[in-house]
Order: structure tokens, then sequence, then C-alpha cells
DNA sequence: AGTCGTTGGTTCATTATTTGAACCGTTGGT
DNA sequence: ACCAACGGTTCAAATAATGAACCAACGACT
């Protein structure tokens, strides 16, 4: 492994739970040598990735990160088209709508909108990590994606999030020829539970897929007529979203609703 | 130079002018070898800072910068607190508002608001890097940096923006102490012509600044009126980011507005 | 007060990675 | 048919990364 690489990978131990790390904790989660660990923060550090703050010298991603994101917004704007809708979305529905996108081999929220309508809603926190056999996003992604992706995703032992969960491979493959004859995937309590999910696939310049919009909503508030009404606004939203992006839709994508 | 600082160093070529650049091209700005900067790229692709695009094979941001930009807004949430300040800065002044935020040794922009009231507004991009002794945010940080910071940034060939840009170190530490007096540093037409900024600096929780609040006006439409009214909402929006984002004042700050 | 375990930070000989000149095969213009 | 520029690749030589051991400082516990 590159000595770069180590260092990113170093950065990928900040989630949503852990926004400060100390350097033993950085040491003991990377599994490298402490002075390494301490060179190669100076290197983020000097460079503006990270920064240490408090008298415990903790490290926390600093600024740089920001400045990247609104170069890579001004190349590629999707967050900031993606906001029109998902609030058109989540307006629509009542529910709360969410965009992830590929990060290599994993699915990143970066986008979500509450709706005001219900006191209870599904929450979410952005730059969260989802599986891909466990949501309904993912499930969009993998119908649309290459076999050898696919293959990766099902490969190691599969988590089970709930008691409904999936991790059978086979059945999973079953339930993406589904999402591929409908155009749209279906998620109930298999990632948390009590929440009802569907998803759509948006898909870059090269028909290949890139991410996913997402509806969910408390199981008990899903009627016919309230998941009627989510995949007909999740279809428009994700043709809207993959068009203002520069995206196209692949030709076997179903066109029109199917059963 | 360490291997990862150059890799890193690779990522700040990309600016608002230039969203994707070819490996022969970054060899040259960069000065390093070409089969260094393939192989260095190679892993930054990797990581997904960088994705390869279109038939060229040029490089442009990845989505994994959009990941961490989210990771750090919810440690240190500034651009979202600054979204609803910005906004009403703006709406009070009628002028466009922007906030921008220290980077290491760089004042970088990271978010704007444009108000409707005029058809003339002075435009802004995210992401756009300000120099120090030109504008009145780069001022307003300076005023109250280190000595060090300050002679760092006034020793290079300072760059004449303008007809109106003052370049020489003398002058520009008189003006540091008169905004230092005054809490608020201003600048007509010496970073773009015919603009009228004004900037208040908004500080950390050691007490020194992170970036700055400005209003840019036309000078057209700069009267004693609307100075009053701009001075004394970025004086309260200054406050007000600083303290949500947990930052406090320097004692030595003019609590009250001087001349 | 003394001990222990932990923290962030530093050193330097050994080691493994990075480097760069020269090399492909393609593409597009003349 | 040529030339120049592109992205990508190779491999011996040079350089940078590594890791065990070592500080000093802090806090908890006896």
């Amino acid at each position: 492994m590159g000595t770069v690489t180590k260092a990113l990978n170093l950065l990928s131990f900040f989630t949503q739970n852990r926004h400060e790390i100390g350097l033993s904790d950085l040491t003991r989660l990377s599994g490298l040598n402490k002075a390494t660990v301490y060179r190669l923060m100076g290197e983020l550090q000097e460079a503006g990735f990270v920064e240490q703050v408090g008298p415990d010298r903790a490290y926390r991603l600093g600024p740089e990160v920001l400045r990247l994101a609104a170069l890579r917004e001004a190349a590629v704007p999707i967050l900031s088209v993606s906001r029109g809708i998902l609030d058109r979305l989540c307006d629509a529905t009542g529910e709360t709508a969410h965009l992830s996108l590929l990060r290599g081999t994993q699915l990143v929220t970066l986008g979500h909108a509450y709706s005001p309508r219900h006191a209870t809603r599904v929450m979410m926190d952005d730059a969260e990590i989802l599986s891909f056999h466990g949501t309904a996003s993912g499930l969009a992604v993998l119908a649309w994606a290459d076999d050898a992706f696919v293959d990766a995703a099902l490969a190691g032992p599969l988590a089970a999030h709930t008691t409904d969960t999936v991790t059978d491979p086979g059945a999973i493959r079953a339930m993406l020829d589904q999402v591929r004859a409908d155009g749209i995937a279906e998620s109930v309590g298999r990632f948390e539970a009590d929440v009802h999910s569907h998803a759509a696939p948006v898909f870059g310049a090269d028909q290949r897929p890139i991410g996913a919009l997402a509806v969910a909503a408390p199981v008990s508030r899903m009627t016919p007529a309230q998941r009627a009404t989510i995949r007909a606004e999740l279809r428009a939203a994700a043709r809207d979203l993959t068009q203002r992006t520069g995206g196209f839709f692949p030709p076997e994508y179903p066109q029109e609703a199917a059963a």
C-alpha cells in the first residue's frame, strides 16, 4: 500500500460518531505505527485536511475539505441541484427524502430533507455509509451496476441490521431482478426497524448508476395511496436529477411503471 | 517534501477556472515527474479524491471530498450556521454578503448570498482565494492575527489587483492599526474595481481569527446611510457567527463602534 | 507521595518505497 | 507519411518511510 493511500485512509476513520480522534486512538484504529501516524497526520495537517484542537491535541477534519467540496460542487453540482429536488420530493410525500452517492465501493448519504407534516420522521445523517443489501438505495444502485460490482458487494458476510434483513446473496439477487423490472427498490424494516423505504437510481453520463434518491417513511404511515404517490414522485425526481447533472438512463431501464 | 504533501498539493491545482486537468498539464503545473504524478493521481483516485472522466481521461475532484466536507460540517457547522446569517446580512443591506475562512496561510471564500434588490450585484465564487492585503476580509483577519502571520502575509511581493491596490507593507500595517481601532475593515476598489467592501472578523475558540464576514457593494451605491447600515449589520452578524460556532472575541476587540 | 498506565511527541539505523529517464502505443493535426 | 502531444509503463538508482525504543507530562489510584 502506498504512503498516500495510508494517509488518506486515516481520514476514513472520521465518522458521524467520531468527529475527533487522538493520536493513540488513530494508531489503534489504523494498525500503523504511532510514529507513522504522527508523521502522516502532520502532513495532512500541513495541507489543511485536519486540524488539532483542544488541550488533548485531538485531530478533526480541517477547512481544506470545504474548499475542495466547493470546487467539486462547481464542477459537478449534484448537491446543489439535488437540494431543490429533495425539497420537492419530501414536500410531495410528506416524508423524509434523501440522496446517496457512490463513492468507489461505498454508498454514502449526502443530502436530505425533512417534511414538517408529521411529528415523527425518519431521521438522517449526512456522510453515513449505507449497506447495499440492506437499504432500498443500495438495491436500486446494485440493480443497474456491473456484475463485478454486484459480486463484490455481495461477497463478504452480509450484516443483519435488523431481524428482517435479508442476508442470503441468492435471495438478494432475486430481489434485484424485481427491482430491474420495476425501476424502484423497496425495503421494509431491513436497515432500520419500522422504516419503509423506496429508492430510485440516479445515472451518470456513462449510463451507470452514481447513486439513488430515496423516501423513507415510518411503516405505520404507509398506505397504498401513499405508496403510489411516493413511487411516482421518486420516478420523476430521479429522472430530473439524472438529466440535470448530465446523466442518461440506460435503455433497459423500465420507462413506464410496472406492477 | 513528503510524498503525501506532494499528492495533496496536486489537488490545489484545481480551481474555479480549472475544474478538469489532464496528466500532462498536471505534470507541468506541479513540476513533478510524469510517472510520479500518474502514480499519485492513481492513489488519489483509488481513495475517491479525484476521478477520471471523458475520453481524454482528465482528472476532476471526486465524491469523497463531499463526504469529508459533510463530516467537517457535522463537527464544526460553520457553513450551515453562516447560511442564515449571510441571508439576513444581505437582506438587511441589499448587497452581496460572503463568508471567507482561513485555510492555513490562505483565505478562501466559502459561502455567499445575493440580494435580489438591485439588478447589478457583486458576484462571488465559492472556493476563491482572497489576498490579504487587497481585500477587506483579508485586512479584517490580519488585524487580529499573530505578528508572525502578518509578517508572512506581507512578506512576498504584493500583487496589484487594481490600480488602487495598496502594495506597500508599511501603508498596510498603518491600515491594520485603523482596523483594530475600528473593528471593521473597509476596501474601496482595491481587489476589484468599483467594489466597496466592508468586513468583520470571526473568531475561534482560542480568540484568534478564523475568517471574516463581508458585504460587497458597487461603489456607486454607497451612501453614508448605507455605510452605517452595513457596518451595524456586519458587527451583529460577526458576533452572532462567532458565538454560535463556539468562538470568542479577544478582549482588545472594540466593543462599541468607533469613528 | 509514589506508582502505574496513558497520553502526545521524538529519535535514528534499517528498510522499503518513491523516483525519473526512457520507453510504449494512440490520437489528431499538417 | 510525418510529427508532436497525449496517457500510460518500466526498472535501476536514490530517497523517503518505517518502527522499536525512548521522553516528558498528565491523571487515576493506592
